[in-house]
DNA sequence: CTGTTAAGTGAACATGCGTACACTGAAAAT
DNA sequence: ATTTTCAGTGTACGCATGTTCACTTAACAG
């Protein structure tokens, strides 16, 4: 066999599968997931076609483990920018810099959800739009915390969530997109999900009275 | 052959153009563009594969023909409500309205647009993401004759404009989502974009002590 | 009326695909 | 020490694809 050798049986299967879910990460990137086939995939993992069904059943489960892999990169930045002391002095800028800096460290991770979420096909759109979905919720919750939010309807919260992760997924998206060592153009950004995230708390005052429909 | 009769040559092959056109955007909606086959579009446009070749030398070449269409029809909205006597008397909410009936009408173009933008590939997704900053300069003119913002900086015009197209994308995608016969989630999509777009305007005022950066 | 043009046809091809199957050999279990 | 397990191998298959080429035949030009 053409493994390498001083690991266990499990280790090793655990590295094939990560080798797996690397190169179908990495190929989609300039393809598309939808685009790359299973012999692709295997020939960029190092391994043969036919040992690619020992980790997954087809092609759209190794599809939902990126979605799940890649939603998991989303929830640690939440949980890691809840731990960061800037965050309580100033939200918003704050988050601007986290949202940057961890787009561009997992620029796969979140290139995988900004193309699937619209260009991806079958369970892995569902998968994804399922996740957002998830995570407006969990987002509504951490809001919900915060001083000037205490007070709102969680049907208010929620909505402010949608539109704060609606705003996130385009931002995101622009930093993906973003040529690398353009720092102006980072900047750019930064400044426009700061203004984006400004307008939104302070519009959201005049929101009830537009209320009936 | 298998042409209608009655028709003139040119005519009949304006007629398949419009058929491959037509078959290619209709299978797009499940599949994706780069998805299909020139023989799946053949099949569905009812020719043979190779009549293909007389239309268009490649699938590539048929996808920039359907970014033009559906950029076509984008900027035929923008005329079309530019002549609409509403729009002077409340831009915000007759814009909201025309968005979400025009999108609802050309589905198909929109939804083109907005898997393409991200999910497509090499000329393609490039070409669309040229018409979409075209259109940001074509909609800041239009924005700069509007009363409230002719004496605006052109920067500041054009910045706008860059918020108003997001948004409108953001927008035309959840209609594009939308299932049929929700009046009610119709209803939601709409105030939501009313409410972003006079939150962009608001806000707008405070951005210029904000700039130093 | 006659010859030319060209949109659409149909057979043929090489290639890449997903998957079935029998296999190997090192790690794990006995 | 022997057997069992199972991740990875190699071959083989049927199928859909893009593209080639020689063809038909109705519309057109003279």
């Amino acid at each position: 066999m053409a493994m390498e050798q001083g690991f266990s049986r499990q280790r090793q299967k655990e590295r094939t599968r990560e080798a797996i879910l690397a190169a179908a990460l990495e190929l989609s990137l300039e393809h598309g997931f939808a685009q790359i086939s299973l012999r692709h995939v295997a020939r960029q993992a190092g391994i043969v076609p036919t040992a690619f069904y020992r980790h997954f059943a087809s092609m759209e489960e190794l599809g939902l483990a990126l979605v799940e892999q890649s939603f998991a990169t989303l929830r640690q930045m939440i949980r890691d920018s809840q731990r960061d002391p800037h965050v309580f002095a100033n939200i918003i800028d704050a988050s601007a810099d986290i949202l940057v800096r961890v787009v561009k460290e997992n620029r796969e991770h979140f290139a995988f959800i900004a193309r699937e979420r619209f260009g991806g096909q079958g369970l892995v759109r569902l998968a994804i739009r399922h996740e957002l979905d998830l995570f407006v919720s969990e987002l509504a919750i951490v809001l919900a915390r915060l001083p000037n939010i205490e007070n709102w309807s969680s049907d208010d919260v929620h909505m402010v969530s949608g539109l704060f992760v609606r705003n996130m997924v385009s931002n995101a998206e622009q930093v993906v997109e973003m040529p690398a060592n353009r720092p102006d153009l980072e900047q750019q950004i930064k400044n426009g999900a700061r203004r984006q995230m400004r307008l939104i708390v302070i519009g959201f005052k005049d929101w009830q009275s537009d209320a009936p429909q």
